[in-house]
DNA sequence: TATCCGATGTAGACATTGTCGACATCGGAA
DNA sequence: TTCCGATGTCGACAATGTCTACATCGGATA
């Protein structure tokens, strides 16, 4: 019952919101998604990831009055909390050392 | 529909198997993936894993007589195809720009 | 000022992935 | 024989990934 990890796409999010410092509202996230990792979704599939990263608590927001330019109206800004970055660094480990020393063999294989 | 990406813990399994080059059996990447990764799962989570990744073309296994020393019987060997590895290439590149310059700021973080 | 439109969010539904525990087998060891 | 450890298989269910449809708020604009 306790999701102990952060799932493949979770984690994606929480990179994106962090890479967006202060800048990371869903819309620009789902930016990020896109020009890092290639990956596109609709914006539900970004909200639902991050109302469970919230219930988890790898996550934070507030809301924002209207953004300056365009369209203006409440958003909210999106920051990943402690717990989220250590569940971070924690998958990134694991990752680290099941990786170590297979990137030569790898090269070339696959089409 | 179709499946465009790999789970967090399919891509542990198929690292996993690839360290174990030609001992990649159910029982030992059970233990690659505790001993490297700290991910103790049962073997039902395993083989249900295995199993689809197989049925999507990502490992393919070949049985095998008995095993040498003790509790002799045949046993299935795993390898990773050409497409997992691919696949495995494309999300680590994913990840590799989602983390770019985020090293830093992380250290400290979290409990 | 009535209406349209883009930026935001929410809700419900459903497919995929992650996880177990129970059950079944095969050969040696005791 | 019986027991036991190494192997696998199954069915059930929780967690994660994903979409489309629906709802809102304010400016722009006709």
């Amino acid at each position: 019952m306790a999701p102990r990890y952060l799932g493949e796409f979770e984690q994606m999010v929480l990179l994106a919101i962090l890479q967006l410092k202060d800048e990371a509202y869903a819309l620009s996230i789902l930016g990020e998604l896109d020009r890092r990792a290639g990956r596109s979704v609709s914006r539900g599939t970004l909200y639902k990831t991050l109302e469970r990263l919230e219930k988890k608590g790898f996550l934070e927001w507030t809301a924002e009055k209207g953004p300056p330019d365009r369209g203006g109206h409440p958003r909210r800004r999106f920051a990943v909390t402690g717990r989220g970055a250590a569940a971070l660094r924690d998958s990134r480990e694991a990752f680290r050392k099941l990786w170590e020393g297979l990137d030569e063999g790898l090269e070339g294989l696959g089409q």
